[in-house]
DNA sequence: CGGTTTACGTCAATATATTGACATAAATCG
DNA sequence: CGATTTATGTCAATATATTGACGTAAACCG
């Protein structure tokens, strides 16, 4: 019985913590490696990935979508303005808020930067079959979820 | 047909990467809740915990571990000395190497450390059967295997 | 309406982490 | 054996992130 059925462990939670840390710093090792060949940083790629989603979003919105304090997403946007990648308005809005736009270079340069993450994505899932990815996906869903609630 | 069965995404691999960010994120965060009162933060929980599992272990492999740089896990551990948890050896080993272990005022503390940090991953897998637990730990050992090779 | 709360952005101080470099001594290997 | 490689610990400089505080103005609500 039990033919062709790998052995599997029985893993407590805490190895389950453990190893969803540990994946997320692996998967963080080989974005950095990706982007840095185009002058990226992990957290600079999102903040750009997010921008393109959201275009004119604000300071503080992004850094609570990257999980850093807006103070930290204030200066890494800083840093892609310097670089000529985002340019924020000044004169800005009703609640204080100044919009931040991506340049054409950026969106240029981002297209080859989610080029590369995305296939690092595609490389960490490459063993699993849609049905596996489905599963993975509600999961991970359901765990978010029992930590998010109240 | 198909009745009781929820709707369930497709996702993408991107999406799978930036929701085990996600997930990660939020763990990390319960668990600097649960261990604040306790004076601890996570880095230096998981550097006690890697001390419970293999005592005398080197500064070196605990970063390895922690997926730190050792410079950053030496300043770690110095401010665990400090606190009179950790004591490392001085006249050290063979390959200059100086074996950390913990103090019994420590273990204590550890003690109660770690049953806060279970009951957060308990909570995260509370939605979860046994059999769903075991498939998460094979389908992120899955991501992490191939975010491995070579 | 008027007081309170919420939200953005920013300044300052500090903590945390990384990169780069160096000395040292063991392990490796031709 | 002798030269090279590997590994640990450490110093220094820098980058990154956090906490705390402040001003401001909109939103909220009794």
């Amino acid at each position: 019985m039990n033919e062709g059925m790998r052995t599997s462990h029985d893993p407590s939670p805490g190895e389950l913590g453990v190893l969803v840390k540990a994946t997320q710093a692996l998967l963080n090792q080989r974005m950095d490696e990706a982007l840095r060949p185009l002058g990226l940083t992990v957290p600079q790629y999102a903040c750009l990935s997010n921008l393109i989603d959201e275009p004119g979003i604000t300071s503080s919105e992004l850094a609570r979508r990257s999980f850093v304090s807006r103070q930290s997403m204030n200066v890494l946007l800083q840093g892609l303005e310097r670089a000529g990648l985002v340019q924020r308005s000044e004169q800005p809005g009703q609640r204080r808020e100044k919009a931040a736009q991506l340049t054409g270079r950026a969106e240029s340069l981002f297209a080859q930067a989610d080029n590369a993450v995305q296939a690092v994505a595609r490389r960490m899932t490459a063993g699993l079959g849609k049905a596996q990815r489905t599963e993975l996906f509600a999961l991970l869903t359901a765990c978010g979820d029992a930590l998010s609630e109240e």
